[in-house]
DNA sequence: TCAAAAGGCTTTACAGCACAAAGTATTTCT
DNA sequence: AGAAATACTTTGTGCTGTAAAGCCTTTTGA
């Protein structure tokens, strides 16, 4: 078999594969307008702090963009994503996409198996 | 709204949401007989060292079993699901599904963006 | 009018984790 | 007998997600 890598799933960016930044930038991809700080803080259920420090990590990798504002007096923050963000994102997707078929794939055609100990092994 | 947390996602499980892991889950679905040490290896493109941290964190968490047996003389590790770890592999998957989903309706209804700054706002 | 609370984030501190490099033990080759 | 290969495990390090604390301004209340 020159199967060699084919569960690597080398597409799956380290900066979007976690739960949190998933959440954030798929909110993004819903509004392309943008969405205010604790609006996106609501849909993900961060907290301010956790938020904060993924905003940062998603900025710093020119994912998304980030402006500052008033609401009256009030300081308010707006995320949107980026151009490159969207596309990059998108293209993880993909990715996401292949690992949740190949699964669904072995599901259906891989049977459950029996369990026991297997003759001729020893449990660990 | 009331969409609080719409986007919060907390089906995904912190350990099999992992890019490695979830390579080797993905491998072990399809063979439900098991899978030796190296091939697994090869499949995912790891090392011996990053294989086998996560073989035992799988194996702490239940997911998987270990048998230990020879081939010849040489020791080989074998890898097997554990019913519950085909559950709840299967449970997260769904929930995988589910941000592949909102992502794509949202992709195909929110338009691109126009870019620029917003008026009022300032770039961070 | 002046303290106290609320709003809107940022910064700090730390536990936990992935990954690479080095290590162990046995076996096969020369 | 020594060297290389096989099959993993253990150790060490640097990153990073998360909660807690901090900071500054604005609003409220007595």
């Amino acid at each position: 078999m020159d199967n060699k890598g084919r569960y690597a799933y080398e597409g799956l960016d380290r900066i979007l594969h976690e739960k949190a930044r998933l959440g954030i930038m798929t909110s993004l991809l819903a509004r392309s307008e943008g969405l205010l700080f604790n609006h996106l803080k609501e849909l993900c259920n961060l907290t301010d702090g956790n938020l904060s420090r993924h905003l940062q990590v998603l900025h710093q990798a020119q994912l998304i963009e980030i402006f500052k504002g008033f609401d009256k007096k009030r300081p308010q923050t707006l995320c949107r994503l980026s151009s490159e963000g969207r596309e990059r994102f998108l293209a993880y997707l993909e990715e996401l996409e292949r690992v949740v078929r190949d699964a669904a794939t072995s599901a259906r055609e891989a049977p459950a198996g029996p369990g026991g100990v297997p003759s001729g092994w020893m449990p660990a």
